[in-house]
This record gives C-alpha cells, sequence and structure tokens, in this order.
DNA sequence: GACATTACTTACATTTTTTATAGTACCACA
DNA sequence: TGTGGTACTATAAAAAATGTAAGTAATGTC
C-alpha cells in the first residue's frame, strides 16, 4: 500500500521473519489497522464497500480500499464489480480468508481474558489506596 | 514506545476499535514487529536479554528493549534483574502470556496454510504459462 | 588504572502507516 | 443541463514504528 521500499532494512526483517515463523507470516496479513475488523464483518456474509463503511464509522474511504486491496491481494477476500450505475462491489472471504474464523475466535477470547485481568488489577490497585 | 500522540485521530481509532472488538486489542497487544517471535521463543522457557538478541540475530537493542518494555507494561513477561556485575536480566512470560501459546499456535497452522496455498497458485501460474 | 562484559539509553534519521481533503467516472432521472 | 449515488483515486501531510550509531553504568579482573 503506497509504496514500500524493498532495499530497507525494515523490509528485509520482516521478509526474513515471515519467512521462518508462519505465525508473523500470518501477522503481517492480518496486520493492518483495519484488516481484523473487516475479515470480522464479513465472517457473517459478504458486504458492499458502503455497507463496511457504515459498519466502520471512522475509516477514511482511502484507507478502507487500501486495506481492502491488501486482503484481496493476500487471497482473503473476492471483490466482485457489478457493471450497474451506480457501481455496486461485493467483498466475499475467501475459503481461506474464512478459516481466519477460529484465528479470530482465539484472539478474541485471549482479548476478553486479557482486558478482565487488566480489569481486575485496576480495581485492586484504586481498593489498596 | 517513543511517545504516542494521545489527541490524534489515530490514537482515538485505535482505542475506539479495541475498546469494541477483543481481537483488535489482542491484535494490538501483540502486533510490534517482534512482539510474537519474543514471546515464540518465551514459550520455551525464559531468555536473557543476550540470549534473546542471539535469536533475533537482526534485531537491534534499541527494538528489543521497546518491544520487551511494552510486553512488560502489558503483563506478557516479566523482568527480574539480578543485582551483579555484569547485568542479568531475564525475562519470563507471565500466566496471561503463556496463553498466547494457543493464539500462536493457531496463527501459525492459519500461516502455514496460506503459504501453502500460495506456493500453490504460484506454480500453477507457471505452469500455464 | 585500563579493560571487558552486559543490559541498557539517547539522539537522530528513515521508513511505513494512517489521516485529511478534494477530486473523478459513470449514467439514470428530473 | 443538472443532480445524485457509489466506489473509488490523487496528493499531501501527520503520526507511528523501526533503524543507526554512539554512548553509559557498574565492577571484577589484569
Amino acid at each position: 500500500m503506497s509504496k514500500i521500499k524493498e532495499t530497507s532494512t525494515n523490509f528485509a526483517n520482516k521478509q526474513a521473519l515471515a519467512d521462518e515463523c508462519s505465525e508473523v507470516y500470518a501477522a503481517n496479513i492480518i496486520g493492518g489497522q483495519w484488516a481484523l475488523v473487516i475479515c470480522s464483518w464479513l465472517i457473517n456474509g459478504k458486504l458492499r464497500f458502503g455497507e463496511l463503511k457504515k459498519l466502520l464509522p471512522n475509516i477514511t474511504e482511502r484507507m478502507l480500499t487500501l486495506q481492502l486491496r491488501k486482503l484481496e491481494e493476500n487471497k482473503i477476500i473476492t471483490r466482485t464489480i457489478y457493471a450497474e450505475v451506480p457501481p455496486r462491489v461485493e467483498y466475499e472471504l475467501t475459503p481461506i480468508g474464512y478459516e481466519l474464523k477460529a484465528v479470530i475466535k482465539q484472539l478474541e477470547s485471549w482479548g476478553d481474558k486479557h482486558k478482565a485481568l487488566d480489569a481486575a488489577n485496576r480495581s485492586n490497585m484504586t481498593k489498596s489506596h
């Protein structure tokens, strides 16, 4: 997205890590700011550009486009353009994209646990004061 | 990590998303370039700063420090300093940190699947040329 | 007193990601 | 001729993340 510099140290590091660690490879794919939420929504079924925009009230059109394009490049979603005016474009998870469901669930449940723990810590801190 | 600007749109967006999506919340915590690999290594047991450095040949000391500090802040790891000279510091996963194991496994297996698919696509493309 | 070792810190530069704003193309319909 | 709706693109700028290079502190050993 925008262009990345393939001669940078950062690029080399990312490549090397992704090559030897599938978990990092995976994280790179779903790692954009909005990528995970987009996938979460798409798990429930295909959505139009405008629908996604409504579901993600704070995203800019540019960001939405960029993230969708990246997901498409990585074969996580497909993009279907209907030859209509005004245009209609639908985004849908591919099979491998849909398999993110398990990953997302896992992330979600870990996140919940962590949040709970954090809340507990906070309230303990309050109590002991 | 360096300082972030709490008045930025980006900050607000991240917060809002993390609040309503535990999966995004989780992704933010383990989302640094090196955070996942560090955790992967620590799953096998505690490690010293220098040992991690050796395991991650391309990381700079600065980056390693930053990522470890962020993980510590988020209670993913603990930092134990031994009052010796030269200094000895050990990093170890906390219980919640250790629970990342399942997440990492899931990411890894999805990553492997995706890689395989990608490789298959590539060889198909080659064949059909 | 100089040196080696370890785990950092600091200042700064570069790269990458995200946001802001203002367009564009298309055609049906009024 | 003009307006409306949809899914974008282009350009610039801000913010965040990462990388580079050069220190620092403490102390046991030579």
